[in-house]
Order: C-alpha cells, then sequence, then structure tokens
DNA sequence: GCTCCATGTGAATCTATATTCACTATATTC
DNA sequence: GAATATAGTGAATATAGATTCACATGGAGC
C-alpha cells in the first residue's frame, strides 16, 4: 500500500498531474485510471479526494490560474520595466511548458457552450488581461508603441509562445521552446519599441508623406478595439 | 432502408460529416453511432467503407490536407512577392478555420496517440515548412531579414495566427480573428522587412557603435538554427 | 497499546462506445 | 428473371472508463 499523504497535498498533487495529462494527452486522454497511475494510487483513492472527475478537472483549472498569477506578481516584483516585464512572463510560462497546453486542449475539446470552456476562456482572458496591463504601463511611458491597442499587442506577444509549446508536444520535445521564443521576442521586441531615434528620423526623412501615414495608423488602432462588447 | 450509394460517394461523405461532428462536439463528442446517424445510416454501416473510426479520421484529416494544399498553390501563382505571400497564406488560413472549424480542433486538442497524432503534426510540419520556403525566397531576395532562421520566422508567422484562432474559438465567434491576424501582420512584417532606407540610416546615424550591434545579432540567429537533427 | 479517523485497495457494477457477424436488400449485369 | 456484388441493418459482443462499496491500513492522539 502507498504511504498516505495528508489531503491537501495528495489533492494539489492529483490536480497537477491531471494537469499534465490533459497537456500531454488531451482532455480526452485523461482517465481516473491513467490518473491514478500517474499519481500512484488506484483509481478510486481519487474519489477519496474528488468527488469525481469534474472536480478534478476544476481544481486542475484552478491550479494552472494560481501560478500564472503567482508568476505574474513574481515578475512585477523583479523589475519595473514592462518589456522585462513581458518576457520575464513569458519565459516563466515557457517553464511551465509541461501544464499550459492544458487550457487550449480543453477549450478545443468541449462541445457548444461547454462551461468548462466558458471558464478557461476567462482563465485565458484573465491572463492576456494582465499582459495588456503591462503593454499599457509601457505605452504610457512611451517605450512601447501606440499605435496598435494593448490587447492586440498582448494577443501577438502570447503568440510567441502558443505555438512554439504546441510544436514541443508534436514533436514530443523535439522542438527547442526556449530558443523558439527567445528569437520570438527579440524580433518582437524591437517590433513595439519605442525607438526615438529611428522615429525622428523616420519622420524626418519621409516629411509629409510619412507623417500622414503615421497618423492614420494610430486612428485604425483605435477603432479595432477588440470585443468592446464583451 | 437507406438508398444504397456508391462506395466513393459515401465515403466522402462519412468523412466530411465527421468533420462536421468535429466541428460540432470535438475530437471526444465523434461517435460512430452520432458520425452514422449524421450521414442517415447505422453505425455498422460505416464499416463497409472503412475498417474503423481511425481510418474515418484519417479520410477527414486528408481532406483537410488537400484544401491547405491548395490554399499554398493558389497563394503561389497569384504573387511571386514573399511577403503578400505569406499575408495571403495567413489569411487563407484564417477562412479555413471559418470553413472547416473541426481543423483547429484536431491540431490542439489532442496529444500523442499514434497515428492521428503523427499526421497532424506532419500537417503542420507541412504548412509551416511551406510557410519557411516562401521566408527563404525572401530572404535569398534580400527582402526578408536573414539573421534569423527561416523556420523561427515561419514558427512566428504561425504566432500571428494560434491564439487568434484560440480565441475566435473560445469566444465562440466573438473574437474578430480576422483583424487580430492583420494588425499582427503589419507588425510582424515590419519587422522582418528588410527596409534598405531605415537601415542605411541607423547604421549612419550610430556609427561604430550600431554596426557593431549589427554584427552580433547576425551571428546570433545564425546560431540559434532549429532542430538540424530533423 | 488502543481507538479512531482518514486515506488507500480491490472487486463489483454500470454505461457508453467500437466493432463483429449473420442476415437483408438494392442495383447491375447477363 | 437469376445471379452476383456491394451496401445497409439489427442484434450481439467486448472493452474501456467512471464510480460505488466494503474492507484494509497507516498515522495521530490519548
Amino acid at each position: 500500500m502507498t504511504q498516505k499523504l495528508d489531503g491537501r497535498v495528495r489533492r494539489r498533487q492529483i490536480a497537477q498531474a491531471a494537469l499534465q495529462v490533459i497537456a500531454q494527452r488531451g482532455l480526452g486522454g485523461l482517465s481516473m485510471a491513467g490518473l491514478a497511475r500517474q499519481v500512484g494510487l488506484v483509481p478510486s483513492a481519487i474519489y477519496r479526494h474528488y468527488r469525481g472527475k469534474e472536480e478534478v478537472l476544476s481544481a486542475a483549472m484552478e491550479s494552472i490560474v494560481q501560478k500564472a498569477q503567482a508568476n505574474l506578481q513574481a515578475v512585477c516584483r523583479q523589475t519595473s520595466d514592462p518589456l522585462e516585464r513581458i518576457e520575464r512572463l513569458l519565459m516563466r510560462q515557457v517553464a511551465m511548458v509541461r501544464e499550459i497546453p492544458a487550457m487550449p486542449r480543453i477549450i478545443f475539446a468541449e462541445g457548444p457552450s461547454g462551461q468548462r470552456k466558458a471558464q478557461a476562456y476567462g482563465m485565458l482572458r484573465g491572463f492576456l488581461g494582465a499582459l495588456a496591463d503591462i503593454i499599457r504601463q509601457g505605452q504610457g511611458q512611451g517605450v512601447i508603441r501606440k499605435d496598435v491597442e494593448a490587447f492586440s499587442l498582448a494577443v501577438m506577444a502570447w503568440g510567441l509562445l502558443a505555438p512554439a509549446v504546441i510544436l514541443w508536444y508534436a514533436s514530443e520535445g523535439d522542438f527547442d521552446v526556449t530558443a523558439q521564443v527567445q528569437r520570438g521576442w527579440k524580433v518582437f521586441a524591437v517590433a513595439i519599441k519605442v525607438n526615438h531615434n529611428s522615429h525622428k528620423s523616420a519622420g524626418h526623412r519621409l516629411q509629409a508623406s510619412g507623417y500622414r501615414l503615421q497618423k492614420n495608423k494610430a486612428k485604425a488602432g483605435g477603432e479595432l478595439t477588440p470585443e468592446s462588447k464583451t
């Protein structure tokens, strides 16, 4: 018989294992038997800690949110530079590579108007909202470009991460997530950074025509605010 | 008894129905019973045409691959400009996701499970490979920056799409995937484009120090070639 | 050491789903 | 019309997975 563990410790362990199984095999690949195996228990032991599979899932999703929030707080403590914050946040997400794909997997696994999907979506929006806030901070400081709406930039930043992680799983670990995200960040950071020298130079060089384009861009950004109705 | 249909017609019908069920209910929601119902048959009739569920899925995915290839060919016919090609390809992907909502569900929902997974991964690699080829073309023409490896840039380009699709799906169409991808493309295109004017200007302005930085960047990019072992 | 509680086990139960198999029926050809 | 091939049907079967339930056991407190 396995050594007994404090209920709280075990519950956390089970939730964590669920995340990893979902990340690896998808929601459909999560069985109570497989989960129990992952933890080192028999399937019925799980019902000692959770009323059923549904409850395991809820706990799993909850735990990923908590981690994401802890990461966000840690990053904001470590540095006040918005670009630095984004980079660190992304790299912390990379460290969670064994867990974070569970969210998209849950989203795509569910049928129409599934509750879990809505929940996962809300969580995702929370994360992107926090990213967007950092970006807005940078925009306020004149460090990050203002012509593109912050939420859009947040989605783009997330886009540095998501495909790399998916490829990592699809290739069974044969894709260097860290390197890809770092490269992507370098390209993206330059693209969103306000470089005062080159900015002036471009304006100066292109004169009236260039100036007009800049103005239109600023407007377009404003118009393209996503989901104002949300 | 249902009217009999020619085997080929029926097989196509079944594969299409599978995509529809997956779009609605996800992979986990695809049962032989439900599929048969969708087609207007009894479940065992499906085995007249496919050896099992696995084979139905393969056929369904095959039709996605064909569509993707048709898109690629169309885009390459329409324009020879690499940046234009990428943009068009991305936008066709957006359209395709709308047309075949099952596609992202197949790619994102499931982890390893043998042949199907290998097929999905192959699809993805095919798409990224084609993107990378276009990027290499652009690099050869001196239109796209060379300091970052083409496959990495391809993954980044995909990164404009993937999160937008996830959000689109999670929001049940409430997130404007088209607008997001367009915005992302604008930011990314500037970042990867070789702009000869500003390149000269920057070099001119920053003199020795700026010049050195450019050189170092080129080297780092070369070193970070992904998966040379692939 | 004993008691009690919480956690782990193993067997049983139930259900949904994939599939097989024997039979049926349609459509084509001669 | 008969024969044949192919596609459709309905019942049966096997299995995977979720869960319950009675028993077992570890660990804490007295």
